[in-house]
RNA sequence: CGGGGUGUGGCGCAGUUGGUAGCGCGCGUCGUUCGGGACGACGAGGCCGCUGGUUCAAGUCCAGUCACCCCGACCA
């Protein structure tokens, strides 16, 4: 029988785990806050990745790879940064087991006790640093450009899949400069290549912007990031861009001297995005039907499903999609033709659904004698019949107009979404029965903003990059504001 | 860390006043089907989360324990 979605005007975060459970994205771990990210999730994040990858390498950066284990006292060097992470650090104590005196198993041998306990990171700006050190002496080693794709553990007390769990995947740029304005540019450069990626790729339109003090990463002078807006009317951070002053290269003693011969610390920046980004796609743009996938990131962009009542029928169809599947694949179209003969057409169709991929081919005797083939596309759900003939230009167009129209659904409901409060009573309203950004004044006070928070569960997301300014009053203190500022509720 | 819930074939679940475990899906074989999740016949598959207790007898009652999920507080 089908496999049942929970719809998501029923319970939207039930809808949420059951595409990720039956679309095959990932599961839950025998470890607690672990997923498992199953093969057909992990090919949508490879494709991510090696998007990304091509974007940093073309903007100059190179791959390198950095210890899982961190020493504790690495750790300590940055105040900001101790307080930040210290709560959600797995740690290493011991580095051997002995089989239980009792019988039972194994257990920690005591006497292997580590001098210095190790840190599994949450993060690697302080291992990072700490080996900058030894790279940088002259202005001539900068800039460093470096990238990390590599997992991470923080010990939350709640996770989801892909929103939040212990263990996450991501990449983790950490680059070195000579003067501030360098290192602020390169932090702003790749707030817009993950803007770029987002909007172009995930088809998730998004907001640049500052994080207010309270937001701001553990460290960081200033936090750039980019936020998207899911259906339900959540914000949802989906990547930052840290610039981080001079306060690593001061806390891990990284000098260089300049061109006059003056010692100087070392600018840094830091950046990331993870597999909350596949959280972000489900929710971004998915249905109660299942995935709807942007043809950029779909491991399966067509799928053909032969339908037949016998061998020589099949046979003949298949002639006709050996002719199709060459063409689709010299435009660089990923294509699957599912003649497994155990599933129905009627359950393929409703399963390439649920999984989202963005084209879908039928093709039967009906097709063969007029020389058609029945095209339906998943972002509307709507079918027609074309001629074979030239059918491969048609599809990579259709892919192309699936891509924008994703994308164009998406920046409607964001754009229909932002509202202007400009009262606290209006603020809140809107906030219960709309959700949403919500755009309001605010006094630029952390004070303020933890009130709002403990108020109404809503934080500031960002001051966006492209803010007028404007003279008001902040929607909560009264005092003075010179611009607004976009508030939600979070993931 | 609080509050709630659930642990029984691969998955989803039922199991009444205690009496020796069943249904759906899936799986295997065969046949008929095949343009929106097909049907029939036969078949395989279970230490009822774990430990202890009560009892002639425990999936069921009692105590303990572990795990996971959901909802909050903290966070990308």
């Amino acid at each position: 029988m089908a496999k049942e979605i929970t719809t998501r005007g029923d319970n939207y975060s039930q809808w949420y785990l059951d595409l990720v459970n039956k679309a095959d994205l990932a599961e839950n771990s025998a470890v607690r806050g672990c997923m498992v990210i199953k093969p057909y999730g992990y090919a949508i994040w490879e494709k991510m990745q090696a998007q990304l990858d091509k974007m940093f390498k073309e903007t100059g950066h190179v791959n390198a790879y950095f210890p899982l284990f961190i020493p504790k006292s690495f750790f300590s060097r940055e105040a900001a940064h101790v307080e930040g992470f210290a709560k959600e650090c797995a740690v290493v104590t011991h580095y051997r087991l002995k089989n239980d005196p009792d019988g039972k198993g194994v257990v920690v041998d005591p006497e292997a006790k580590l001098e210095e306990e190790l840190i599994i990171r949450p993060t690697s700006e302080t291992i990072i640093w700490n080996t900058y050190r030894n790279w940088i002496q002259s202005h001539r080693d900068l800039p460093i450009l470096i990238n990390q794709w590599a997992n991470v553990v923080r010990w939350e007390m709640r996770t989801r899949l892909f929103l939040r769990t212990a263990e996450f995947l991501w990449q983790e740029g950490h680059t070195a400069h000579a003067t501030r304005e360098e290192a602020v540019e390169e932090t702003l450069k790749i707030i817009n290549l993950y803007a770029d990626f987002a909007e172009k790729f995930m088809g998730i339109p998004v907001i640049k912007g500052i994080k207010s003090e309270n937001e701001r990463f553990a460290g960081a002078v200033e936090t750039y990031c980019i936020e998207g807006l899911m259906q339900d009317g959540k914000a949802l951070q989906c990547g930052t861009s840290h610039f981080l002053g001079q306060n690593f290269a001061k806390a891990f003693d990284v000098m260089f001297s300049n061109r006059e011969g003056v010692l100087e610390h070392v600018w840094a920046t830091s950046w990331g995005v993870s597999t909350r980004l596949m959280g972000a796609l489900v929710m971004a743009h998915s249905d109660d039907n299942g995935l709807v996938l942007p043809p950029n990131l779909a491991p399966i962009q067509v799928v053909i499903v032969p339908i037949y009542k016998n061998k020589e029928e099949l046979d003949r169809v298949s002639a006709v999609a050996d002719q199709i599947i060459p063409q689709l694949k010299a435009r660089g179209i990923s294509v699957k033709y599912d003649d497994n003969d155990n599933k129905k057409p009627g359950w393929k169709f409703a399963e390439y659904e649920l999984k989202g991929v963005p084209v879908r081919l039928a093709m039967g005797p009906r097709d063969l004698e007029k020389g058609t083939v029945e095209v339906a596309r998943r972002d509307t759900l709507t079918k027609e019949v074309l001629p074979v003939e030239g059918i491969d230009e048609v599809i990579e167009k259709l892919l192309a107009d699936i891509q924008e129209n994703i994308f164009r659904k998406a920046t409607a409901f964001r754009d229909e979404n932002i509202r202007k409060a400009d009262t606290w009573e209006e603020f809140k309203t809107l906030l219960t029965e709309k959700g949403g950004f919500i755009s309001a004044h605010w006094d630029g006070t952390p004070e303020t903003e933890a009130r709002i928070k403990e108020e109404t569960k809503a934080t500031i997301r960002c001051i966006p990059l492209d803010a007028e300014p404007e003279e008001g009053l902040c929607i909560y203190s009264g005092q003075p504001s010179a611009q607004r500022v976009l508030f939600a509720i979070a993931y």
